[in-house]
DNA sequence: GTCTATAGAGGGATAGAC
DNA sequence: GTCTATCCCTCTATAGAC
């Protein structure tokens, strides 16, 4: 691997062959990462399930990891737009609200859960990279404010330790439970199970 | 590497010589790893910095997994040593062991942070073996022996869910927050918020 | 028991043809 | 733009000398 070569798209695909490619690939180490697993996850395989030659794909992906980080990056994507539809409904009460996330949450952690744990079996590829760091941002500005409507009486520097608290309970406590199989039942006794504990702590907050 | 090669260790060292060797083998494993990473953590590196050959080591250790899960192994008992002093305290009320526990865990997850991280990236090479499996029972039985004395109204389910849940937490929210750097102000900080979200769950348990 | 040397396999990335 | 062939490197595990 290139050691000093970011982790961008090497072109921004604009034409419909391009993107073809660059989509084929990633529907590809999707596929590899799932039934490969992380350590099998090489170019030349995502190459091959593509349907592509090695050399196609090294013009618009510059290295390894940069498809590994694209992945990531998606996921990260789909995941804040769920937190923001739910927690900024101000028609639902903001208890019904966490409810509704952390369900909707486990339930889309277990259905990816192969890609989800071989995406992060290949983490320290893709970690390092300056462009992972300012990803979260947005998602913990959408809980702070939704903890500043909760618990209003609340100060700053509480609302954002707790803010980070949450989502680091929320995306942890997901992840962990999600690496082994789950039937429906046990994901919605789970849910429930961590949406009392979060209700209580923001019942807590809201208290003091 | 073998592919059917258990992962225990291929002798129990009796003698002094021996045990030396597997000492001095575990020793430089934590510090390759600690220095040198997951992903340059390598038997023939782990031999020369123990000062042995890599084929001394290999004749106490099967493969490189079994040096992985060796240190896995030995950081879990510690850690249920730690829950086990704690928790099993009786002339401390309930909410302020869980207090004393988060603290004194997110204060040991920081001061390992680097060999754990390291450790965690190497999971992939230990995690299926069958030796992994039953490793954590025990404690599982100690946080149900504490959760049934602090909410003994609580049916067996309920038990179970929820000591499942704070030990998935702790833990979970452990690595993810230990992950990133923290002076001793950010973890007593973070751990007073995590243990008055595990108490606020804990009084909800127990007055329901 | 311990060592050195190496077989044997695999992977990242590129050169150069077309 | 895309392909094939391949360079070069790293790593696990073992064989065989001592």
């Amino acid at each position: 691997m290139l050691r000093n070569a970011g982790i961008s798209s090497r072109k921004a695909p604009q034409q419909a062959r391009s993107n073809e490619l660059v989509a084929a690939v990633l529907d590809a180490a999707v596929q590899v990462l799932e039934t490969e697993g992380a350590q099998r996850f090489t170019t030349a395989r995502v190459a091959e399930r593509a349907g592509v030659s090695v050399g196609s794909l090294y013009q618009y992906f510059p290295n390894k990891a940069a498809i590994l980080f694209r992945l990531q990056s998606d996921e990260w994507r789909r995941t804040a737009a769920l937190l923001h539809a739910i927690l900024e409904d101000r028609t639902t009460p903001p208890g019904a609200r966490v409810r509704a996330l952390v369900h909707a949450f486990l339930l889309s952690e277990c259905e990816e859960a192969t890609i989800r744990i071989a995406l992060n079996d290949a983490a320290p590829f893709y970690r390092d990279a300056p462009e992972a760091a300012d990803a979260h941002a947005e998602s913990a500005q959408v809980v702070r404010a939704f903890l500043q409507e909760s618990a209003p009486r609340a100060t700053g520097a509480q609302l954002t330790l707790a803010g980070d608290l949450i989502k680091t309970t929320l995306s942890s406590v997901g992840s962990s439970f999600s690496a082994t199989p789950r039937t429906p039942d046990e994901i919605h006794a789970y849910a429930d199970a961590l949406a009392d504990m979060l209700c209580a702590y923001l019942d807590r907050l809201a208290a003091a």
